[in-house]
DNA sequence: AACGTCAATATGTCAA
DNA sequence: TTGACATATTGACGTT
């Protein structure tokens, strides 16, 4: 049994464990309120089977190694710099699965090195794959992960990002929508104001309805056609009510089917 | 140089 | 308390 201890009691580390390789990635630097200190224990049944490397980075500090027992300690990247990040390159295909190549450690670890850009072929699959589902389990993480060659983590922020970005689109949409429908009411309102008033000055111009109304209740005109036609109730209280009520009962139906 | 895109980080909320 | 997620922001990089 071989296990390598690492106890990190500082807020704001980070840690990249590459084993075999696979990579983990614990990012302590995002809990910096809640993580007072992070533990980790690699164990193998066999000596020769754990080559592991462990990555301890601190936010703002340029140079931060650590070296635990087997582990050999590694220089820190900044954020962005390619620490957590991949080739931008293409990807190999073998048995018509793309494989997409790591960088070396000269690469990785040299220089600073340029911001991860995906791959189109990785972009394809992520985008399949939040079609799929838009959230992961831990399985479908990790095996996606693995599949792309990316660690867990940016599998994580990439689905993050990516429903941050569908939901901002959603909105977007909703938003031209309702601008849409505020636009229609704004000329439905306009168009009622309009005839309203085209009413009220008929109502005003025409002296012979008014007497007309006050005579014999039971008649209204109609203010398209300016036909007299029937109160449909006979109950009519003037031809505002009438027209007012015209959802209801329209003692001008006659006209709409024109 | 200005701007847009997007991976990554920081921080808050919530459920288990 | 912790992990997962949402949201705001940062910063690298490509495009115009």
């Amino acid at each position: 049994m071989d296990a390598c201890k690492v106890d990190m009691c500082s807020t704001g580390l980070s840690l990249a464990l590459n084993y075999r390789g696979k990579s983990t990635d614990f990012s302590v630097g995002n809990r910096p309120r809640q993580s007072s200190g992070l533990e980790l224990e690699i164990s193998s049944s066999t000596a020769a089977d754990l080559e592991p490397s462990l990555t301890l980075g601190l936010p703002g500090d340029g140079r931060k190694a650590c070296s635990v027992g087997r582990v050999v300690g590694r220089q820190y990247s900044p954020p962005h710099s390619v620490i957590s990040s991949f080739p931008v390159g293409h990807p190999s295909n073998i048995n018509g699965e793309e494989v997409w190549p790591r960088i070396s450690d000269e690469e990785e670890y040299g220089t600073a090195r340029k911001k991860l850009r995906l791959t189109k072929g990785q972009s394809a699959l992520l985008e399949d794959k939040f079609r799929e589902h838009g959230t992961l389990t831990p399985k479908q993480k990790q095996d996606l992960a693995q599949q792309l060659n990316l660690r867990p983590r940016q599998v994580e922020v990439w689905f993050q990002n990516r429903r941050a970005r569908t939901k901002l689109k959603k909105t977007e949409a909703e938003l031209e929508f309702l601008r849409k429908c505020c636009e229609r009411l704004t000329e439905e309102n306009m168009r009622l104001q309009k005839e309203l008033q085209e009413l009220k000055s008929q109502k005003s111009s025409a002296p012979r309805y008014t007497q007309l109304h006050e005579a014999a209740p039971a008649f209204a005109m109609c203010p398209s056609c300016n036909k007299v036609t029937g109160a449909a109730d006979g109950s009519g209280s003037g031809f505002l009510a009438a027209a007012s009520k015209r959802h209801f009962s329209n003692p001008f139906a006659h006209c709409a089917a024109r």
